[in-house]
RNA sequence: CGGGGCGUGGCGCAAUUGGCGGCGCACGUGCUUUGGGAGCACGAGGUUGUGGGUUCAAGUCCCACCGCCCCGACCA
């Protein structure tokens, strides 16, 4: 490719728009341009890396049986309703009608298409089983798009999907897609970890998600040092030593005059926070009212309150009003002496004896409380969030908490949209049975920008080989003061198309410092400069964009490279 | 949805008290230049996000709306 023709624009200054890497160089070197919040449009470089990475993941599949197909964008509602989750599902979902006044929806998925594809095609056991995948646009009306192309509301993802007879059958795609998973990533220059990961409203019993660690991701992950556990935070379980018992004491008042954090409390009282409860207050989807009670010294985990009331639509900040009408008061609150509300307690918070908990009136606490001598908990389970140090549930070692973007996932279904769609096989037994499901996601664009993430420097982008959009750059220096600099450099570049390698051209009349500087921005894995000095050292200089590393080599090497007869080396 | 910020040419920015909308880069033409974002000359490009209001006069003040970014809530 000539860039004297590619479509696209390098910017010399930084859009302010852009904070995260790989939105600001992605912008400068003219790979994606926005549209809207969230919506990006993919321009001939962007779209070559994309359909490279997608090249990637497509081999990867196959290798494990994987057969490509292609599902719509555009569903119909009543498809949805089958499933549930049309009314489940929040204005995140895009809804309209077609001209027949129909319910229609946009993608955010293919569970249903795919449950409703098997209820069609597959009668017998014998079909199964087998795995279907697909690389389609998803329409998903985020709150908050954000970070360029790691968190958008449309993008195109890799969807897969195992069907089974049973769940034998399931866990062996699961673990076959996990292993797939592990070598996309590794193949596209990412260092993902798996952790386990909740299920959330894909529904089924076992899921992991693909992070890539990076300071700007929204998930936080539990990582131990000592043995090779990795979690996502929401459902990591807190491991705590059983606190020392004590003789349980009578409760008293406590005076606590404009004490309404955790922190404050615990030093006008001179204690740890350790020893005080903390109380916080949510309303599930239902409008069900939940007290969380932690220990001053933990943070309520949401995904863990959300599983152990099983809170339908999840749950969301309690009001004040709505606290008070439960006679609890808002920074001075505990479940003693409240009303309709659900009481889950932390159990390390459950062992904890004679804490400083929330006396429900203005300025007051209470010292001594103990549960369930005070009040009486509806659940005790794990609702707290690990903290840094804290012992890992395998091994007990010293854990570390890291930020990351979540590459990939996968998720043992189970029945859950087979049993709901009706999508059964005849068994070898004569019986009906329901499919068994797995679902496994990559988002293409998100995984662009993590690749940019871990590959680039203060000039720009550095491909890694296999998903970079051209294998070298081609610059001519000096070419109007010595025609053979064009003459060579055309050579070369005929070269590389007549072995159908395409590479990049620049061919612009631009000076030197232009042309190097745009190379470095763009990012192939090899800058190859043809100039009078190059011919005169014996042949053109390659540059190895990762690695700094430079030398001369050539033209029959250099031909080698471009036609794809032999490795460079610089 | 809550909090904060910003909308002036493709990108980055300026415009004093309300007083003729400018600058750098990028872009076009010509000449010069060619190993690190070249020089000179000439030139094109704008409904200052939209709508209303105040005023002799609005990029600037007021109201409403729209859009975008950041933090939070949220995230199949």
């Amino acid at each position: 490719m000539r860039l004297s023709h590619l479509f696209f624009t390098t910017l010399r200054d930084d859009p302010t728009e852009a904070e995260m890497p790989s939105h600001r160089l992605l912008l400068r070197a003219g790979y994606i341009r926005q549209l809207g919040a969230g919506i990006y449009s993919l321009l001939p470089l962007g779209f070559r890396v994309s359909k490279r990475v997608e090249q990637v993941i497509r081999e990867e599949l196959n290798a494990i049986g994987g057969q490509e197909m292609e599902m719509p964008v555009v569903h119909p509602a009543d498809l949805w309703r089958e499933s549930g989750r049309y009314d489940q599902i929040g204005p995140e979902m895009a809804r309209f009608k077609d001209r027949g006044e129909r319910d229609m929806v946009l993608a955010m998925t293919h569970e249903e298409v795919v449950a409703d594809l098997l209820r069609d095609v597959v009668k017998s056991y014998r079909q199964l089983p087998f795995i279907v995948y697909h690389f389609q646009t998803k329409w998903r009306d985020e709150p908050r798009s954000r970070g360029g192309l790691i968190r958008v509301r449309e993008f195109v993802m890799k969807d897969s999907y195992s069907c089974d007879r049973d769940e034998a059958g399931l866990d062996s795609a699961y673990w076959a897609h996990h292993a797939a998973y592990t070598r996309i990533f590794e193949r596209l220059g990412l260092e993902a970890v798996a952790v386990s990961s909740d299920v959330g409203m894909m529904g089924g019993s076992l899921a992991h998600e693909f992070m890539v660690l990076n300071p700007a991701g929204e998930d936080v992950l539990v990582i131990c040092q000592t043995c090779d556990y990795a979690s996502n935070r929401q459902i990591a379980p807190t491991v705590a030593e059983t606190p020392a018992a004590e003789e349980l004491l009578a409760v008293e008042d406590v005076a606590t005059p404009d004490t309404t954090t955790i922190d404050t409390l615990a030093a006008i009282l001179d204690i740890p926070s350790s020893r005080t409860a903390k109380a916080t207050f949510f309303v599930t989807g239902e409008g069900v009212f939940v007290v969380g009670i932690v220990r001053g010294d933990y943070d309520v985990n949401e995904t863990k309150l959300v599983n152990a009331v099983k809170a339908v639509g999840g749950l969301r900040p309690a009001t004040l009003e709505e606290i008070r009408a439960r006679g609890m008061e808002p920074g001075y609150g505990s479940p003693i002496g409240a009303r309709d509300a659900i009481v889950v307690v932390d159990a390390l918070a459950a062992a904890s004896p004679n804490l400083v908990a929330g006396a429900n009136r203005p300025g007051w606490h209470l010292r001594n409380v103990n549960v369930p001598r005070d009040y009486t908990p509806d659940v005790v389970t794990d609702i707290a969030n690990v903290r840094e140090g804290d012992a890992c549930p395998s091994c007990g070692g010293p854990v570390i908490l890291r930020n990351g973007i979540e590459v990939g996932n996968i998720f043992k279904l189970g029945t859950k949209y087979t049993k709901a769609l009706g999508a059964e096989y005849l068994g070898e037994d004569g019986a009906r049975h329901p499919i068994v499901m797995g679902s496994y996601g990559i988002g293409l664009g998100r995984n662009v920008a993590c690749i940019v993430e871990a590959h680039h420097d203060e000039k720009g982008i550095a491909w890694p080989e296999e998903v970079a959009p051209y294998p070298a750059h081609l610059v001519a220096i000096g070419a109007n003061k010595e025609p053979l600099v064009l003459e060579t450099a055309e050579r070369l570049y005929a070269a590389a198309q007549a072995a159908g390698r395409e590479i990049l051209f620049d061919d612009r009349d631009e000076s030197p410092g232009v042309k190097f500087t745009d190379a470095e921005l763009l990012g192939m894995p090899w800058i190859i400069t043809v100039s009078p000095r190059s011919l005169a050292a014996g042949g053109a200089e390659v540059t190895n964009r990762a690695t700094g590393e430079r030398g001369v080599r050539s033209l029959d090497d250099v031909t080698a490279f471009l036609e794809g007869r032999a490795p460079l080396v610089a």
